[in-house]
DNA sequence: AACAAAGTCAACCGCTCTGGC
DNA sequence: AGCCAGAGCGGTTGACTTTGT
Protein backbone atom coordinates (compact mmCIF):
# COMPACT_ATOMS: atom_id res chain seq x y z
CA UNK A 1 0.00 0.00 0.00
CA UNK A 2 1.79 3.25 -0.96
CA UNK A 3 1.51 6.85 0.51
CA UNK A 4 -1.52 9.28 -0.96
CA UNK A 5 0.37 11.60 -3.09
CA UNK A 6 -0.43 15.58 -1.52
CA UNK A 7 -1.76 16.20 -4.86
CA UNK A 8 -3.29 14.49 -7.61
CA UNK A 9 -0.58 14.44 -10.50
CA UNK A 10 -2.58 14.52 -13.38
CA UNK A 11 -3.19 17.30 -15.14
CA UNK A 12 -0.53 19.91 -13.09
CA UNK A 13 2.00 21.76 -14.80
CA UNK A 14 5.28 20.36 -13.49
CA UNK A 15 8.94 22.06 -14.18
CA UNK A 16 10.35 25.19 -14.30
CA UNK A 17 7.82 28.07 -13.49
CA UNK A 18 6.60 30.38 -15.75
CA UNK A 19 6.42 34.25 -15.15
CA UNK A 20 2.74 34.24 -15.50
CA UNK A 21 2.70 31.29 -12.74
CA UNK A 22 5.09 33.53 -10.70
CA UNK A 23 3.08 36.23 -10.97
CA UNK A 24 -0.48 34.94 -9.91
CA UNK A 25 1.29 32.86 -7.19
CA UNK A 26 2.21 36.06 -6.29
CA UNK A 27 -0.02 37.83 -6.26
CA UNK A 28 -2.66 35.63 -4.41
CA UNK A 29 -0.40 35.63 -1.66
CA UNK A 30 0.33 38.99 -1.30
CA UNK A 31 -3.84 39.25 -1.07
CA UNK A 32 -4.49 36.58 0.93
CA UNK A 33 -1.36 35.58 2.85
CA UNK A 34 0.77 32.71 3.51
CA UNK A 35 -0.60 29.08 4.15
CA UNK A 36 -3.13 26.53 2.83
CA UNK A 37 -0.80 25.53 0.18
CA UNK A 38 -3.09 22.44 -0.74
CA UNK A 39 -5.92 24.87 -1.76
CA UNK A 40 -3.87 27.42 -2.86
CA UNK A 41 -3.18 26.26 -6.22
CA UNK A 42 -6.86 25.93 -7.06
CA UNK A 43 -7.68 29.15 -5.92
CA UNK A 44 -4.98 30.91 -7.66
CA UNK A 45 -5.61 29.83 -10.67
CA UNK A 46 -2.44 27.54 -10.96
CA UNK A 47 -2.03 24.13 -12.11
CA UNK A 48 0.44 23.29 -9.63
CA UNK A 49 0.58 21.39 -6.93
CA UNK A 50 0.43 22.85 -3.33
CA UNK A 51 4.06 21.67 -2.05
CA UNK A 52 5.12 23.01 -5.46
CA UNK A 53 3.64 26.90 -4.91
CA UNK A 54 5.13 26.53 -1.13
CA UNK A 55 8.50 25.84 -2.43
CA UNK A 56 8.32 28.21 -5.41
CA UNK A 57 7.33 31.25 -2.63
CA UNK A 58 9.93 30.12 -0.26
CA UNK A 59 12.75 29.86 -2.12
CA UNK A 60 12.00 32.31 -5.10
CA UNK A 61 9.43 34.68 -5.00
CA UNK A 62 9.18 36.22 -1.42
CA UNK A 63 10.28 39.46 -1.07
CA UNK A 64 12.88 39.01 1.55
CA UNK A 65 14.76 36.35 -0.33
CA UNK A 66 18.62 37.40 -0.64
CA UNK A 67 19.94 36.53 -4.15
CA UNK A 68 23.24 37.09 -5.42
CA UNK A 69 26.56 35.38 -4.59
CA UNK A 70 27.34 34.13 -0.81
CA UNK A 71 29.57 36.40 0.75
CA UNK A 72 32.59 35.32 2.65
CA UNK A 73 31.29 35.84 5.97
CA UNK A 74 28.10 34.03 5.23
CA UNK A 75 30.48 31.25 4.32
CA UNK A 76 31.94 31.39 7.56
CA UNK A 77 28.94 30.85 8.99
CA UNK A 78 27.67 28.53 6.95
CA UNK A 79 30.72 26.23 7.77
CA UNK A 80 30.92 27.13 11.24
CA UNK A 81 26.95 26.17 11.54
CA UNK A 82 27.40 22.74 9.26
CA UNK A 83 29.87 21.60 11.87
CA UNK A 84 27.73 22.70 14.58
CA UNK A 85 24.16 21.41 13.60
CA UNK A 86 24.71 18.52 10.74
CA UNK A 87 22.82 19.15 7.63
CA UNK A 88 19.80 20.90 9.60
CA UNK A 89 19.60 23.18 6.49
CA UNK A 90 16.91 25.17 7.45
CA UNK A 91 18.42 26.01 10.88
CA UNK A 92 21.32 27.00 8.89
CA UNK A 93 19.42 29.01 6.92
CA UNK A 94 17.03 30.47 9.12
CA UNK A 95 20.72 32.50 10.53
CA UNK A 96 21.42 33.65 7.47
CA UNK A 97 18.83 36.68 6.41
CA UNK A 98 17.36 36.14 2.68
CA UNK A 99 19.19 32.83 2.08
CA UNK A 100 16.97 29.67 1.97
CA UNK A 101 17.31 26.44 3.42
CA UNK A 102 17.69 25.23 -0.51
CA UNK A 103 20.39 27.70 -1.82
CA UNK A 104 22.60 26.86 1.37
CA UNK A 105 22.11 23.18 0.75
CA UNK A 106 22.96 23.87 -2.87
CA UNK A 107 25.65 25.59 -2.27
CA UNK A 108 27.69 22.95 0.50
CA UNK A 109 27.28 20.52 -1.55
CA UNK A 110 28.16 22.18 -4.76
CA UNK A 111 31.46 24.33 -3.54
CA UNK A 112 31.83 23.38 0.33
CA UNK A 113 31.78 19.87 0.91
CA UNK A 114 34.32 19.19 -2.05
CA UNK A 115 36.37 22.57 -0.45
CA UNK A 116 36.13 21.07 2.58
CA UNK A 117 36.99 17.39 1.80
CA UNK A 118 40.35 19.04 -0.56
CA UNK A 119 41.38 20.41 3.49
CA UNK A 120 40.23 16.95 5.15
CA UNK A 121 37.92 19.39 7.32
CA UNK A 122 34.79 18.10 5.97
CA UNK A 123 32.37 17.86 8.69
CA UNK A 124 29.77 15.96 6.86
CA UNK A 125 30.30 12.97 8.04
CA UNK A 126 27.48 13.28 10.19
CA UNK A 127 24.08 13.81 8.51
CA UNK A 128 25.99 14.62 5.27
CA UNK A 129 24.88 13.35 2.00
CA UNK A 130 24.63 9.77 1.63
CA UNK A 131 25.26 9.03 -2.10
CA UNK A 132 27.40 10.22 -4.10
CA UNK A 133 28.54 14.00 -4.74
CA UNK A 134 26.44 15.95 -7.04
CA UNK A 135 29.31 16.64 -9.23
CA UNK A 136 30.39 13.65 -9.83
CA UNK A 137 26.68 12.20 -11.61
CA UNK A 138 26.92 11.38 -14.84
CA UNK A 139 24.96 14.15 -17.19
CA UNK A 140 23.18 14.23 -20.05
CA UNK A 141 24.37 16.37 -22.67
CA UNK A 142 21.99 19.09 -23.98
CA UNK A 143 21.90 19.48 -27.44
CA UNK A 144 18.14 20.20 -28.14
CA UNK A 145 19.23 23.72 -26.04
CA UNK A 146 17.76 26.54 -27.47
CA UNK A 147 20.35 29.49 -27.78
CA UNK A 148 17.40 32.19 -27.18
CA UNK A 149 16.23 30.32 -24.28
CA UNK A 150 19.74 30.32 -23.16
CA UNK A 151 20.21 33.93 -23.42
CA UNK A 152 16.74 35.31 -22.01
CA UNK A 153 17.01 32.76 -19.68
CA UNK A 154 20.61 34.13 -17.90
CA UNK A 155 18.88 37.74 -18.55
CA UNK A 156 16.33 36.47 -15.89
CA UNK A 157 18.82 35.72 -13.52
CA UNK A 158 20.86 38.26 -13.77
CA UNK A 159 17.49 40.93 -13.13
CA UNK A 160 16.59 38.68 -10.48
CA UNK A 161 20.28 38.95 -8.80
CA UNK A 162 19.73 42.70 -8.88
CA UNK A 163 16.46 42.72 -6.99
CA UNK A 164 17.07 41.67 -3.39
CA UNK A 165 15.71 42.63 -0.37
CA UNK A 166 17.07 41.32 3.02
CA UNK A 167 14.70 40.25 5.70
CA UNK A 168 15.19 37.08 8.17
CA UNK A 169 13.36 33.85 7.27
CA UNK A 170 11.17 32.47 9.63
CA UNK A 171 12.19 29.68 11.37
CA UNK A 172 10.71 26.76 12.88
CA UNK A 173 11.94 25.37 15.77
CA UNK A 174 9.30 23.11 17.02
CA UNK A 175 11.11 20.17 17.18
CA UNK A 176 13.76 20.15 20.15
CA UNK A 177 15.03 17.15 19.61
CA UNK A 178 16.98 18.17 16.79
CA UNK A 179 19.37 18.87 19.89
CA UNK A 180 19.71 15.52 19.96
CA UNK A 181 21.59 15.01 16.73
CA UNK A 182 23.90 17.81 16.94
CA UNK A 183 27.52 16.87 16.65
CA UNK A 184 31.31 18.43 16.63
CA UNK A 185 33.65 17.78 13.68
CA UNK A 186 31.27 15.02 12.74
CA UNK A 187 31.58 13.37 16.36
CA UNK A 188 27.57 13.19 17.41
CA UNK A 189 27.17 12.78 20.98
CA UNK A 190 26.09 10.05 22.10
CA UNK A 191 22.60 9.02 22.33
CA UNK A 192 23.00 7.55 26.05
CA UNK A 193 23.59 10.91 26.89
CA UNK A 194 21.82 12.51 28.90
CA UNK A 195 20.19 16.13 28.63
CA UNK A 196 21.82 18.41 31.68
CA UNK A 197 25.29 17.21 29.92
CA UNK A 198 23.64 17.17 26.64
CA UNK A 199 22.51 20.93 26.86
CA UNK A 200 25.98 21.49 28.06
CA UNK A 201 27.50 20.03 25.50
CA UNK A 202 25.34 21.71 23.43
CA UNK A 203 26.65 25.57 24.78
CA UNK A 204 30.20 23.79 24.82
CA UNK A 205 29.91 23.52 21.28
CA UNK A 206 29.02 26.67 20.30
CA UNK A 207 31.63 28.34 22.38
CA UNK A 208 34.51 25.94 21.34
CA UNK A 209 32.99 26.00 17.19
CA UNK A 210 32.50 29.44 17.30
CA UNK A 211 35.40 30.21 18.62
CA UNK A 212 33.59 32.82 20.86
CA UNK A 213 35.64 33.52 24.02
CA UNK A 214 33.11 33.17 26.80
CA UNK A 215 34.22 32.39 30.67
CA UNK A 216 33.57 28.82 32.02
CA UNK A 217 33.49 29.10 35.29
CA UNK A 218 31.02 30.00 37.64
CA UNK A 219 31.71 33.09 38.99
CA UNK A 220 31.85 34.73 35.23
CA UNK A 221 28.14 33.52 35.36
CA UNK A 222 27.83 31.01 32.66
CA UNK A 223 28.71 27.36 32.92
CA UNK A 224 28.86 25.87 35.93
CA UNK A 225 29.43 21.43 36.39
CA UNK A 226 27.19 19.69 35.45
CA UNK A 227 24.53 22.04 34.73
CA UNK A 228 23.77 25.65 33.40
CA UNK A 229 24.40 28.83 34.82
CA UNK A 230 21.62 31.28 32.73
CA UNK A 231 22.98 34.47 33.87
CA UNK A 232 25.05 35.16 31.02
CA UNK A 233 27.08 38.42 30.92
CA UNK A 234 26.75 40.38 28.40
CA UNK A 235 30.70 40.97 28.11
CA UNK A 236 30.89 37.74 26.76
CA UNK A 237 29.37 38.59 24.06
CA UNK A 238 32.25 38.00 21.77
CA UNK A 239 34.81 38.76 19.95
CA UNK A 240 33.30 37.90 16.91
CA UNK A 241 32.43 40.85 14.28
CA UNK A 242 29.69 39.64 13.61
CA UNK A 243 26.26 40.21 14.87
CA UNK A 244 24.90 36.60 13.80
CA UNK A 245 26.93 35.35 16.32
CA UNK A 246 25.50 37.13 19.20
CA UNK A 247 22.11 36.11 17.64
CA UNK A 248 22.96 32.84 17.48
CA UNK A 249 23.65 32.65 20.78
CA UNK A 250 20.44 34.59 22.12
CA UNK A 251 18.32 31.23 20.42
CA UNK A 252 20.65 28.91 22.09
CA UNK A 253 20.23 30.45 25.48
CA UNK A 254 16.28 31.16 24.79
CA UNK A 255 16.48 27.10 24.17
CA UNK A 256 17.87 27.16 27.44
CA UNK A 257 15.98 29.83 29.49
CA UNK A 258 12.75 27.54 28.16
CA UNK A 259 13.66 24.86 30.99
CA UNK A 260 14.77 26.79 33.76
CA UNK A 261 14.47 24.76 36.57
CA UNK A 262 16.73 21.09 36.76
CA UNK A 263 13.56 18.94 37.04
CA UNK A 264 11.99 20.60 33.86
CA UNK A 265 15.12 19.93 32.17
CA UNK A 266 14.93 16.13 33.22
CA UNK A 267 11.82 15.39 31.95
CA UNK A 268 13.00 17.79 28.80
CA UNK A 269 15.62 15.28 28.72
CA UNK A 270 13.71 12.33 28.97
CA UNK A 271 11.20 13.74 26.02
CA UNK A 272 14.44 14.42 23.98
CA UNK A 273 16.65 10.93 24.43
CA UNK A 274 13.54 8.58 24.89
C1' DA B 1 32.33 25.84 -34.04
C1' DA B 2 31.01 21.64 -32.05
C1' DC B 3 30.87 18.63 -28.63
C1' DA B 4 31.40 16.58 -24.02
C1' DA B 5 32.22 16.98 -19.31
C1' DA B 6 31.64 19.37 -15.23
C1' DG B 7 29.17 22.59 -12.41
C1' DT B 8 24.97 24.93 -10.68
C1' DC B 9 20.62 25.27 -8.75
C1' DA B 10 15.37 25.12 -9.17
C1' DA B 11 12.23 21.79 -8.44
C1' DC B 12 10.54 17.35 -7.13
C1' DC B 13 9.86 13.38 -3.99
C1' DG B 14 9.04 11.06 0.02
C1' DC B 15 9.28 11.23 4.66
C1' DT B 16 8.46 13.28 9.32
C1' DC B 17 6.37 16.42 12.40
C1' DT B 18 2.53 19.00 14.28
C1' DG B 19 -1.95 20.16 15.56
C1' DG B 20 -6.83 19.45 15.25
C1' DC B 21 -10.45 16.31 15.73
C1' DA C 1 -4.78 7.04 21.53
C1' DG C 2 -5.29 7.09 16.77
C1' DC C 3 -6.20 9.20 12.46
C1' DC C 4 -5.78 12.74 9.14
C1' DA C 5 -4.44 16.96 6.68
C1' DG C 6 -1.29 20.48 6.31
C1' DA C 7 3.22 21.97 6.53
C1' DG C 8 8.12 21.56 6.58
C1' DC C 9 12.45 19.27 5.80
C1' DG C 10 16.43 16.89 3.63
C1' DG C 11 17.91 14.16 -0.22
C1' DT C 12 17.89 13.77 -4.96
C1' DT C 13 17.09 14.73 -9.80
C1' DG C 14 17.68 16.73 -14.04
C1' DA C 15 17.44 21.00 -16.87
C1' DC C 16 20.32 24.47 -17.78
C1' DT C 17 25.01 26.86 -17.85
C1' DT C 18 29.85 27.07 -18.06
C1' DT C 19 34.27 25.33 -19.14
C1' DG C 20 37.56 22.57 -21.49
C1' DT C 21 39.18 20.16 -25.60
Amino acid sequence: MGRAPCCPKVGLHKGPWTATEDALLTKYIKENGEGHWRSLPKKAGLLRCGKSCRLRWMNYLRPDIKRGNIEPDEVDLIIRLHALLGNRWSLIAGRLPGRTDNEIKNYWNTHLSKRLKGQGTDSGAHNGPSRETPGLKKRKSNNSMNLKKKKSKSKEIEERKETKIHLPKAIRLTSLRNVRNFSVNGVSNGSDDKLGSGLSTYVEVVKQDLGLSWPDHKDDGFLVEGGLDLDFPIHAQMHRKDGRFEKLYEEYMELLNAEEEQMQLNSFAESLWA
